[in-house]
DNA sequence: TTCTTGTCACCTAGGTGTTAATAT
DNA sequence: ATATTAACACCTAGGTGACAAGAA
């Protein structure tokens, strides 16, 4: 079994409309995709890794009238979908079980040509990230390639590719959440900034922001 | 078989009597231990790892007036050595052999009680590393623990351990060679500082200093 | 005296959104 | 219009030796 680590974060992203920035070189997710694994044979190799696959079919724009995404067309062709493989595999059981395992090191371009194995999407698609366990056996290695894999979903963490932000929303979650943007924070205490930014964004609609303190707290 | 990087950096270091500050926190190598791998079976798996031995049973000082380390007694009592495995061990031949495998995550501290899995040194003795490749099977795991490992001993990577540098051109040397210590530089263009600092520190012995300039241009 | 510790300014290395300029 | 790019200031994270204070 699996569970999604920061799952108050992504959840708090996904109600506006997540984004993930693509740029040639490449850039980070955030949140960052971190899981915990449980009920894995300690002494079996395994491979982890992730891919992203299409949300549907469409090309996307954002209505700044009314602040939503709409369907702008049909989807741009797409290179063949790459994966990325989790930088410790393979390993074994135990390595995978006894911390959290982060996806920290994966990277999201727009670049076609990109020779670096970086993920490649399409900007204003949207995608949904998959995670993918695979067993390589522990003495015998004979029945590979059948059904010696999982698959988990998160539809929490569907997001669309940009190359600059739509939503301020969202700008303003990632600057009050990420601590590399921290530089455009309004405030200075680490505990005002994320509650103050999170109440403005959501201007009234104030749900739940308790929900996004517990995320953030296990990040300090 | 296996090459020592930077060879060149590691025969200056050597020529003044190389010293490694140890902390309570631990610290790094400088020089970096990196080794360039030859020979080794491809798919066949294999742990990677260092220790340190010391290079006789003495207590040194350092010799203010004769510039030089002098013994001052026996050896004080050490903590059963420890390893450090390099962290992408196990791994395949080809994962070893396709770059060069550096040894950067190594620290060495002066606390008895260290439980960061750092390695353990006695501050004014003299060490020497050793780098350790064992065979841990391809597809048969049973003849382990017999002969299948080879350890490679490089003279010219012997030190003090200190937790103050004690030979000023050491000292000099170190800011003239690792990056981090650049805020120490006298002058500002990288292709300056080197060689003037080393000219200054070898004050008329004047060595073949290009060997030094070859080894850190490979680091630019 | 001799050695060790903790703090610090100064770096490397690289992850942020911003902004202005450029494509399309 | 709309989408993309590249340079940039501002961060996180952590590796340097210097230095003053402390310990043996």
């Amino acid at each position: 079994n699996t569970v999604l680590e920061m799952k108050g974060l992504w959840d708090e992203f996904n109600e506006l409309g997540t984004e993930m920035i693509v740029t040639k070189a490449g850039r980070r997710m955030f949140p960052t995709f971190q899981v915990k694994l449980l009920g894995m044979d300690p002494s079996a190799d395994y491979m982890l890794m992730m891919d992203f696959v299409p949300v549907d079919d469409k090309r996307w724009r954002y209505a700044f009238g009314s602040s939503s995404w709409v369907v702008a067309g049909k989807a741009d062709p797409n290179m063949p979908p790459r994966i990325h493989v989790h930088p410790d595999s393979p390993a074994k059981g135990l390595h995978w079980t006894k911390q959290v395992v982060s996806f920290d090191k994966l990277k999201l371009t727009n670049n076609q040509l990109d020779d670096q194995g970086h993920i490649i999407l399409n900007s204003m698609h949207r995608y949904q990230p998959r995670f993918h366990v695979v067993y390589v056996g522990g003495k015998d290695e004979n029945l590979s390639s059948t059904e010696n894999f999982k698959t988990f979903v998160f539809n929490e963490c569907r997001f669309w590719a940009v190359t600059a932000y739509q939503n301020h929303r969202i700008t303003q979650l990632k600057i009050a959440s990420n601590p590399f943007a921290k530089g455009f924070r309004d405030c200075d205490a680490d505990d005002c900034s994320v509650a103050d930014v999170l109440n403005n964004a959501q201007s009234g609609t104030q749900r739940r922001p308790e929900s996004v303190l517990g995320s953030i707290s296990n990040r300090v």
